[in-house]
DNA sequence: CTGTTAGCGCCTTCAC
DNA sequence: GTGAAGGCGCTAACAG
């Protein structure tokens, strides 16, 4: 069109800032073809110092930057991840993403943020946008496929990329899974709790249809067994992880003639909100009932009393996803399957019950024995 | 190249995923120009109805989903928005970016989010990033434009796209602030104690060079003048908005002889270590000393004891500020500064001073006793 | 209203 | 080691 005499504009100082600076201007200005500049841009062994030299001086001098809208159309590929994110809002899931986007960083890509919300159309918007080819891969931290439920009906959307499951796992994709053994720290905890002698234990559980849920049910019911401990569904009270289920639960409890000596919640924000509604009630903790929590949020430390929890490493669990989803992302072998390290963090949340008398809890019981 | 026959293939049922269908595919099928399609797709008005309707069909049946990429090359826009902010994982952004979030998918810009966490490197990046044409607008966060301080030294990198300040004004910017009036919420709060009577009201700051503190400090001296209270330096604590610097606080009124009767915190993480010093310390809130916090995070309401505090509409503010940068964006007029209304929250951390003539003595209290 | 055409900026064979 | 040239998929101009 009337293009001609386009690189022929005075080389405008960089901080014009409109028009941005495109391969052409560094490629005149180091009097090489835009081939060089590319090159010396991504494979610099295979050019001249000199030339390399004088590219990487005009590049500086004009200030710049490869437009990435043509290098994708170009390459086919974006430098973007998706991370898939239930509720953004969710504490637990800030420290994850900061964890997920250091490392995402390290290795050049940038993080594109879909908080679904509970909302299908937003899930199809994003599983579009996946298919369109806008991000390299994925991670996914909802417990599902795009297209599929979590119990894994329905047919999973095609994306063609690569994709991680972190922390919810998902037992019917075959993707890397990065996650805790959420069975085994729910069993430690219980046991923990009856090591100090509780003999009766609330379990306040998450979401029925969660992953995380079923597998700390398991592991609670896991705990009990390991300490000769029978399992009372009446201890079972319902909760979905927020503070206001674990209000609920702590009115339940309330309400209760006999109650409990111990409650393990399974997200902190329950056990906050648990003991918040105890200690409103004139009852103790950890005096009248222990609470223990899972996941150990910065707010754990410094609850009233200091909670009992479940430490989770969400920044490295962040970092882990996002390493393997790189290595695929970069053709390398990658692990099927991560699990991390959980610790139980004693605080003063928990402690042996007081009502009952100690003799029994000492010698005769026989179940302790152990076997050595 | 090799791709001369390329629209011959038979067309592979959508769910091949892998080669994606082209605009070529669904003109084909649609026996109509990729002019036509993609005039469907932009502004249907100009299509015939019939046209649009096998356009329609075509995409249906192939499941065409656009390549961003080419359509961002051809068209200079992204569809994207960067949100800038200093720290990913302060349960006080992740609200505020779900609200962005909202408003962000609804105009059909997707959300990419840079976690600068103090590192200038990662700063530079991002500011290439965006002058690399990779986003059409932004959202800062942080309390500076890129390449300045936040005293607004230095000179700001020119972007060439919209800009909108939130939360943390950026005054020698031209560009759109959101934000809500610290200065008054300060003021009101200070006063809200004095009311009570409380005479010695001791200020817990945020990191000395932010514009919020600056205003919310201002704020709590009109709120002392106002109330007709001197102003006593020896009352203002260091912090930076984190839980720690709040229990360091608490650590330093607990350690003194003479204690106000009230602490006002600017942020409610400050509030909550603080008073969990106090409390550990045996000391009552707020019988001994009432406390007021900043911001109204999901945890004030179920601190022990619960928390006064300054609620911020966090999420209306990220819809705000997404609002005005999407108007920037489409080229409609936009206010230059919206401000958003604060409200005061009682709860049961601040009463009226106890003991107002007689400071409670160094006395060894035990933990506080509830009222059953 | 519709089709044709010309690139958006980059990377990558292909030839030298 | 280097340059020339084509095309990634799309949309904006221009004809018709």
């Amino acid at each position: 069109m009337d293009e001609s005499g386009a690189l022929d504009r005075p080389d405008e100082d960089n901080g014009s800032g409109h028009r941005a600076v495109r391969i052409q201007d560094v490629a005149k200005l180091a009097d090489v073809s835009t081939a060089t500049v590319s090159r010396a841009l991504a494979s610099p062994e295979k050019v001249s110092p000199e030339a390399r030299a004088r590219v990487l001086e005009a590049i500086a001098k004009t200030g710049y930057v490869p437009n990435l809208a043509a290098r994708s159309l170009r390459s086919q590929k974006t430098s973007m991840v998706l991370v898939v994110l239930p509720d953004l809002s969710n504490t637990f899931f800030s420290k994850i993403l900061r964890g997920i986007e250091e490392r995402l960083f390290e290795a050049g890509y940038g993080m594109i943020i879909s908080d679904l919300d509970g909302s299908p159309e937003k899930e199809a918007h994003f599983a579009a946008f996946t298919a369109a080819g806008r991000v390299d891969g994925a991670i996914l931290l909802n417990g599902h496929l795009f297209g599929q439920t979590r119990e894994g009906e329905g047919t999973p959307a095609k994306t063609g990329i690569p994709l991680v499951a972190l922390c919810e796992a998902i037992p019917s994709a075959d993707i890397p899974q990065i996650e805790i053994d959420n069975r085994a720290a729910a069993s430690r905890m219980t046991q923990h709790l009856a090591s100090l002698g509780h003999r009766s234990i609330a379990y306040v559980s998450g979401p029925a249809h969660n992953i995380l849920e079923k597998e700390r049910f398991i592991g609670y019911q896991d705990g009990l067994k390991a300490a000769g401990l029978p399992f009372d569904p009446a201890l079972v009270l319902p909760g979905d992880y927020t503070i206001e289920s674990g209000v609920m639960a702590g009115q339940d409890l309330v309400g209760r003639t006999t109650r409990p000596t111990a409650a393990f919640c399974t997200s902190d924000e329950m056990a906050i909100g648990l003991m918040r509604t105890l200690l409103s009630a004139g009852l103790r903790v950890p005096e009248d009932i222990s609470v223990a929590g899972f996941d150990d949020i910065d707010f754990a430390a410094v609850a009233e009393p200091a909670l009992t929890t479940i430490h989770q490493p969400r920044r490295e669990l962040g970092q882990a996803a996002a390493s393997v989803l790189i290595d695929l992302l970069q053709g390398h072998p990658s692990p099927k399957r991560i699990r991390l390290e959980t610790e139980i963090i004693v605080r003063a949340s928990v402690a042996p019950p007081q009502n009952i008398e100690k003799a029994p809890a000492k010698s005769t019981r026989t179940r302790a024995i152990k076997p050595t």
